[in-house]
DNA sequence: CAGTGGTCTAGACCACCAG
DNA sequence: TGGTGGTCTAGACCACTGC
């Protein structure tokens, strides 16, 4: 009987061999790789085994595949990050600074000019309009311009936004089905300064974020940072 | 016989199902939900379909599952967005712009002082040193400053990085196992405002990545946009 | 059309861990 | 220590799609 070198009898022992291959260029990008029913046999486990092990690797960005066509090394390994959006409170807290939240500006109204602007919004609907700071360690570290869709969410007038911030209700009361968010460096302005107590023109990291739920849009947040701040994230 | 309102035979029916009892507060933040064998038994299927269906809503965040424990409604649903870092070149032909790349200077070296001091450097290994410009219909699109560690990938030296940016060779040729990955703001230096063709302190948006292979560190760049760069995703 | 990946099933064993 | 999720199996049918 012939010794055996390695067993791969669960999906991460395949997904470790196909990657020690890709790694080691015996699988080349470009190339097709064996198909399913071939790997099971050499790797001595069930089709639905290698299924998961290749499948795993293609949500990873390092194979394509296709029916019919076959499974391929990715020629451009896309590489992904994925960002994990905290609740503002527990991202500080879970740098064990102390959290605080104040909400400067709160009213319901149809959209300015400059929120139409700024927002994809028509000054026909109405809207909750929200201004808040939050704070870590008494420090200002992040300002908030936010409005939210009020005919999606008629039961929010009936929130005391002075004690819990729209960022965490929301998180907690109102799923979305999609989001967008986009990621920028900007000049502070006059007022991003004066609430940041910075001077106006310094560089902070901007995040905006709209969010939907099967097809109505429900909030729209500008997130506007304090200048040291980074967002870490590991591939 | 009683009529069947709906078929639950896919694992993504389930997934969907699942979804609109959490959305539907039927199931509420905090809440134990029944086991995958009660599941499969009400969706009249088989218990790894119910499996596959709660293990991507427990990907996605959404639920907590703990062996023995069960499976828990999410108190907190930590949306994660992933972000596609993509090759540069692609990046900008992928907006209809074109690509252009000039490597402004290159150099085998220890690290300097001052790379010490903006990358995890010691100043006794030998490293590659890159300045690149990469241009979107001759506009300057972002500058890149990076070293590649030469013990770690000594063929590199044969590279002739006039033609191919290093972003691109070691996408291809050199991969990582690890990587991190930071986002800030900062106004631009004296040297990045050069060489972006703006003035000294705009505020650029900044990417800080260093890749590693089975714990040795592979190249490490930063890498400043142009001003009016986003960086664009979906929840 | 035919080959490939996508998925389901029914049953089974196991690893983990809360009580 | 028992209940729960994690996973494997062997076989099967199906959907997609390149040829």
């Amino acid at each position: 009987m012939s010794a055996k070198v390695a067993e791969f009898n669960n999906w991460q022992a395949v997904h470790d061999e196909v990657l020690r291959r890709l790694h080691s260029r015996q699988w080349k990008p470009g190339e097709l790789i064996p198909n399913e029913v071939e790997l099971a046999q050499e790797f001595g486990c069930a089709r639905p085994t290698v299924n998961r092990a290749l499948r795993a690797l293609a949500d990873a960005g390092l194979l394509d595949r296709r029916r019919k066509a076959g499974t391929r090394v990715a020629m451009h390994p896309v590489r992904k990050a994925t960002l994990e959006i905290p609740i503002i409170r527990l991202e500080i807290e879970g740098k064990g600074q102390k959290y605080a939240y104040k909400l400067l500006h709160t009213s319901q109204q149809s959209p300015t000019e400059i929120l139409c602007k700024q927002f994809p919004l028509t000054n026909t609907q109405p809207i909750l309009y929200l201004n808040a700071l939050h704070y870590a360690d008494q420090k200002p570290y992040m300002y908030e311009v936010r409005w939210v869709n009020l005919a999606a969410l008629p039961q929010i007038t009936d929130v005391d936004f002075t004690k819990i911030s729209a960022n965490e209700w929301l998180v907690m009361n109102a799923p979305f089905t999609k989001g967008d968010i986009s990621f920028s460096a900007a000049p502070a302005s006059v007022n991003e300064a004066k609430e940041l107590d910075i001077p106006v023109g310094n560089a902070v990291f901007i995040v905006d974020r709209t969010t939907w739920y099967e097809g109505d849009v429900i909030t729209s947040v500008r997130q506007v940072f304090f200048p040291d701040y980074a967002m870490n994230t590991v591939i």
